[in-house]
DNA sequence: ATCCCGAGGG
DNA sequence: CCCTCTGGAT
């Protein structure tokens, strides 16, 4: 691995998915309490699902003061085709509460206090703060870690040991981005199944690409 | 390790 | 028809 060999893969990223992490981000939000919401929603689901059920969900309950005193079963309702609509229902009503109660309806910027609110865990977190508050966070998802692996960048199957592993080859500013870049870059070229290394633009700096496109 | 859970892609 | 999708809590 080494140094260059990041800073080569984070270079070739940036010409292809130019831009930060909030202009990267494909979830759709005015304020960080529903950028919060649309990233605890989109566990195990896609960004077009998430986008189509904030849509509904946003216009009726705006705030978190709104949500937080919302009837679950028609939150459920609204939020149902992004899947596990029982227990997303129940986390972001109980997430809108703790919001109000315990942050007069601020959403906290610390790692820390995020990961304390139902739902929210490291990579929401991260997302939280990269996105919206433009601070130092690495989301780890199912792509980063794929691509990581993949990359050569980390060998670990542990979102947080590849989170640290990855902070470390980048500087902070560029931490949001990256993670944005990989996500993009798994879903066009690098799928889960069937990479399209023959036409994968960072085929040449991969270290699971086939010798043939290297 | 398992559960939550629908929808679209390959 | 199987797999995967910007996971988190128990």
């Amino acid at each position: 691995m080494g140094r260059q060999h990041v800073e080569q893969i984070a270079k070739q990223l940036e010409v292809l998915y130019p831009g930060d992490a909030k202009t990267l981000c494909a979830l759709h939000f005015e304020t960080p309490f529903q950028l919060l919401v649309a990233t605890v929603l989109s566990a195990q689901t896609t960004d077009a699902a998430v986008n189509a059920a904030t849509h509904v969900l946003f216009a009726r309950y705006p705030t978190p003061q709104e949500l937080a005193i919302a009837d679950i079963a028609n939150v459920a309702e609204i939020v149902y085709s992004t899947g596990f609509y029982r227990t997303k229902a129940n986390r972001i009503v109980e997430l809108a509460g703790q919001i109000v109660d315990r942050y007069q309806g601020e959403v906290p910027e610390q790692l820390e206090e995020l990961t304390t609110l139902p739902g929210v865990g490291r990579k929401t977190a991260n997302v939280v703060r990269s996105v919206c508050f433009g601070l130092p966070g690495l989301p780890v998802d199912t792509h980063v870690a794929r691509l990581s692996n993949r990359l050569g960048l980390s060998s670990s199957q542990n979102a947080e040991v590849i989170e640290q592993e990855l902070c470390g080859l980048l500087p902070e500013s560029r931490w949001g981005s990256f993670s944005l870049q990989l996500i993009l870059h798994g879903r066009r070229i690098c799928r889960a199944r069937t990479p399209s290394c023959f036409r994968c633009e960072l085929a040449p700096s991969c270290d699971s690409a086939p010798a043939s496109v290297r």
